[in-house]
DNA sequence: CAGTGGTCTAGACCACAAG
DNA sequence: TTGTGGTCTAGACCACTGG
C-alpha cells in the first residue's frame, strides 16, 4: 500500500503543512527510505516527480530542498481545434478560404529561418463551431518540407490534421498575444478594434521548418488550464 | 552508454522516421529490452517519459501505440514577475496603488466559492520594468485564508511574493484572454481600445480559496514557450 | 483468463558538485 | 575528496483490461 505516489503525497503534505518550509533541506533519500520502510528507488521516484512538478530542487551532493517559488510551471493543453470544439458538444467544420503559392513575408521567413523571397504555400481557413466562426487560421508551409501537401485534399481534413498525421515534428515553439481584430473583423462580425486572442505556432523537423501558423480566436475566448 | 534517455531518443527517432507511424503498435517492453540488451525497467522508464510527453499511448494488455495526435501538451512557464523582468536584464519595481477592504464582486466571489458580500482585501499594483509600466495587477485575497497579509508590509515585497513564501497553495487554475485596455489605458499611456493580454489566476489551499488575481500586460506583450 | 504495463526491491556503480 | 542524487539490473508480484 506504500507506492511512490503515496510517498509523493506525504512529502507534499509536509510541504503544505510547512513542516518543510520553502528553502529548507529535506532528509536524504536513504533516510526517508528507512523511515517508510521502502527501497531508495521508490523514494527517488517520488522525489523526482515532485521535482519535475517544481516543488523540489534537487542537486547532487547538495541534497534536496523545497523550492523557494513552488509551482512555476503549468501545463497548457493546445488541442486540435476539431477536438476542442467537439469536446464542448458542438459540431465542427472547417472552410478553406484561400490556398496559394506566394513569397514568404519577412517576419514569417525570419521565424522559419528561410529566405524572405522563398515561395511557400499560404493557406487561410476558418474553423467553425456549430456553424459560427470559432477560429481563423493563417498558415505558411515550407513546400520543401512537405511537398505532398501541395496536392493534398484539404476540404475534409484541415491542414493541421493533415500535417499531424503526415509530417511529425521534432520540436516547436509558440507564443500567445492579444491583437485587434482589424481585417479579421468581418469574419467574426465584430468591430475592428475588438481585442482577440492569437496563438502563433512554429514546428520543425530537425533543422527544417515545416509550418508557421497563427490562430486567431473569436471574441471572448479564454485559454484555461490548471496549475 | 545505453541509458533510458538514449532509448527514449531512439524510439522518438523511429517515430519521426515513420518506422512506427501514428496509431501503430510498437513492440512490447520485454522485446525492446532484449533488442537493446537492457533491463525491462529501463525500457519502461523511457516509454513512460514518452507517454508523459504525449508521444505514446499506453494501456495494460493493449500495449503501446504511437499517439495519433502527438504533442498535445505544452508547458507554459508562469514566472514570478520580478524574475521575468530581471531575467530580461531590466530593473524591477512595484508600486502599490491601492489597498482596501471591500465586498467581493460577484464574479470574483463565484470563482473563489465565497459569498458575494464577503469582505475581502483588494489590492491593485503596477509592476514596472526599467521604470516603465509592465503589468497591472488586480488582486482579491481571502482574509480568512491569510490573515497576516492584512498587516504585512507590501512596499518592498509584492503581494505575490509575500503569498508565495507565506501561503503555499495546493492547486490553482488560470486562464488567458484578450481584453481592451479600457480604464487601464492611462496606466499604459495607450488608447482605450488597445488589445491587452490578461492572465487570471486563482489559488487554493485544499478547499479554501486564497487569492484571485488578474494581471494585465502592457501592449505588445507575448507569452512564449517551447513545444 | 491471460497478456501487458506498473511498480517494488536490494544491491551496485556512476556522475556531479560542494567544500 | 566524498556525499548525494541518478540510474541500471534481475527478478518478482500486482493491477488492469482486452478477448
Amino acid at each position: 500500500m506504500t507506492g511512490w505516489q503515496d510517498i509523493a503525497a506525504e512529502v507534499l503534505r509536509r510541504i503544505h503543512a510547512r513542516d518543510w518550509p520553502p528553502g529548507a533541506a529535506i532528509p536524504h533519500e536513504a533516510t526517508l527510505a528507512a523511515e517508510w520502510g521502502v527501497a531508495r528507488a521508490t523514494v527517488n521516484r517520488a522525489l523526482q516527480s515532485l521535482a519535475a512538478a517544481g516543488w523540489l530542487d534537487r542537486r547532487r551532493k547538495a541534497g534536496t530542498r523545497v523550492a523557494l517559488f513552488p509551482v512555476r510551471k503549468a501545463t497548457l493543453t493546445i488541442p486540435i481545434l476539431r477536438a476542442e470544439v467537439e469536446a464542448s458538444g458542438q459540431s465542427y467544420r472547417h472552410d478553406l478560404l484561400s490556398r496559394a503559392l506566394a513569397p514568404l513575408p519577412a517576419d514569417v521567413a525570419g521565424r522559419m529561418g528561410l529566405p524572405a523571397d522563398q515561395t511557400a504555400l499560404h493557406l487561410t481557413a476558418m474553423h467553425l463551431a456549430n456553424g459560427a466562426a470559432y477560429t481563423h487560421e493563417d498558415r505558411w508551409v515550407n513546400p520543401k518540407a512537405v511537398p505532398d501537401l501541395l496536392t493534398a485534399d484539404l476540404t475534409n481534413q484541415s491542414a493541421n490534421e493533415w500535417l499531424v498525421s503526415h509530417a511529425p515534428f521534432t520540436h516547436g515553439d509558440y507564443d500567445i498575444a492579444a491583437t485587434s481584430a482589424g481585417t479579421l473583423a468581418p469574419h467574426f462580425a465584430c468591430p475592428a478594434d475588438t481585442a482577440l486572442l492569437t496563438i502563433r505556432r512554429g514546428t520543425w523537423n530537425g533543422l527544417q521548418a515545416i509550418t508557421d501558423v497563427t490562430l486567431t480566436y473569436r471574441p471572448g475566448h479564454r485559454l484555461s488550464a490548471a496549475l
